[in-house]
RNA sequence: GGCUCUGUAGCUCAGUUGGUAGAGCGCACGACUGAAAAUCGUGAGGUCACCGGAUCGACACCGGUCGGAGCCA
């Protein structure tokens, strides 16, 4: 069973991570949050130095470089040839993170069509030329079903819908998703008061300065720099914590203004993050501040197993128990 | 003390010859299938600093009070 912890940042989902970890043995880590893929991009989000992960083997994380693009599919199908490896091994795996397409793309049911840079250019082009409710038009008369599910504003998904409809030649609808897992799973969600979320951001960006995330930016944004050198792509200098660095360096901002707008953006993010998850009524919600917030997580584990075992039985399936290390399969 | 400018939504500001107010951002809620920390939708907020006057009618015109900014003494 995989278990994945879910939540907004800043609720400590990578402590509780590690902790299950250990107290499950043979356990690994898979990284389900987008930004922490890129490599250099440590401090400012908020990434486990290698040193506390406590000898337990992290997946997804410094898996492209900041100048690329992350992409859903493409996490996807790596993420989920960890979870391959990590089963053929018989250990456990434990999905972390708070990019909410992201976890699901990888528990869930849910197939990419693919893509085409020239497809996606051009329809880009006509948006500009045409404006997008044209696009959404167009939209409306290949798919309806699509454009009724899609705002006629919202060029992104407009653009993409008619790029599948028109690499594939079936409906973008056709893929719309399943909210069903792929293997037996268990979410468990982390959430936490407006408040002491607030105080828990605070804390984390003061921190994060202290440890040297203007140092860590300037060294990643300069192509002069040794190291990756390339600079941050289009969609790492968006991150939060990034965006804001990037001002100041440029002298649009003194570091303290970018600290505040920093603190500012990641309770948005939080806020967001709790929202997408919030919506997913499979998540078991734990307390963040809860003192025995690891039993309860664990209870959660061994009560989700007892279910399986349940079903399991009724397949005429068998299963290992939980926590002991691997038995060898029949 | 004198002169000039200024006071409209939480913030920055629009408001066109007087017909009781708008935007962007923020906030709340929501959508979400290859950038998702993205992209987009809906909504809630305002006795237009205060008092008085002329007017059928004032955020707008006149007088005053209080608060800002600048210049001159």
């Amino acid at each position: 069973m995989i278990i994945a912890i879910v939540g907004p940042t800043a609720t400590g989902k990578s402590d509780l991570a590690l902790d299950l970890a250990e107290a499950l043995t043979a356990a690994e880590i898979v990284n389900a949050d987008a930004y922490q893929r890129y490599r250099g991009m440590d401090v400012g989000t908020a990434k486990v130095p290698p040193a506390q992960r406590r000898g337990i083997p992290h997946h997804q994380l410094d898996v492209l470089d900041p100048h690329a693009d992350s992409t859903v599919a493409e996490y996807q199908a790596g993420a989920r040839a960890d979870l391959a490896a990590i089963a053929g091994r018989e250990h456990r795996a434990i999905v972390v993170g708070g990019s909410g397409l992201y976890v699901k793309a990888l528990l869930d049911h849910m197939d990419f069509p693919g893509t085409d840079p020239a497809i996606r250019s051009r329809l880009e082009a006509r948006v500009v030329a045409e404006g997008r409710l044209a696009l959404h038009a167009e939209l409306a008369r290949r798919d309806p079903e699509a454009s009724a599910r899609i705002d006629p504003h919202n060029a992104r998904r407009i653009v993409r819908a008619l790029e599948v409809i028109e690499l594939t030649g079936r409906p973008f609808t056709a893929y719309l998703p399943r909210e069903e897992y792929v293997r037996p799973t268990i979410q468990i969600g982390l959430d936490c008061s407006r408040d002491l979320l607030d105080r828990r951001v605070t804390a984390r960006v003061d921190q994060m300065f202290a440890a040297g995330l203007v140092e860590e930016v300037r060294a990643l944004a300069s192509p002069v720099q040794g190291g990756t050198g390339a600079g941050l792509g289009a969609t790492a200098a968006r991150a939060v914590g990034y965006a804001e660095t990037l001002r100041h360096l440029a002298g649009e901002v003194t570091a303290d203004e970018a600290r505040e707008h920093i603190v500012f953006n990641t309770r948005r993010l939080a806020r967001k993050q709790m929202g997408w998850f919030g919506r997913d009524a499979r998540v078991h919600w734990l307390q963040a501040e809860d003192p025995n917030l690891l039993e309860q997580a664990l209870a959660l584990v061994t009560a989700a197993h007892a279910t399986a075992a349940l079903e399991d039985a009724a397949l005429g399936r068998t299963r290992r128990p939980l926590g002991s290390p691997s038995p060898g399969r029949p």
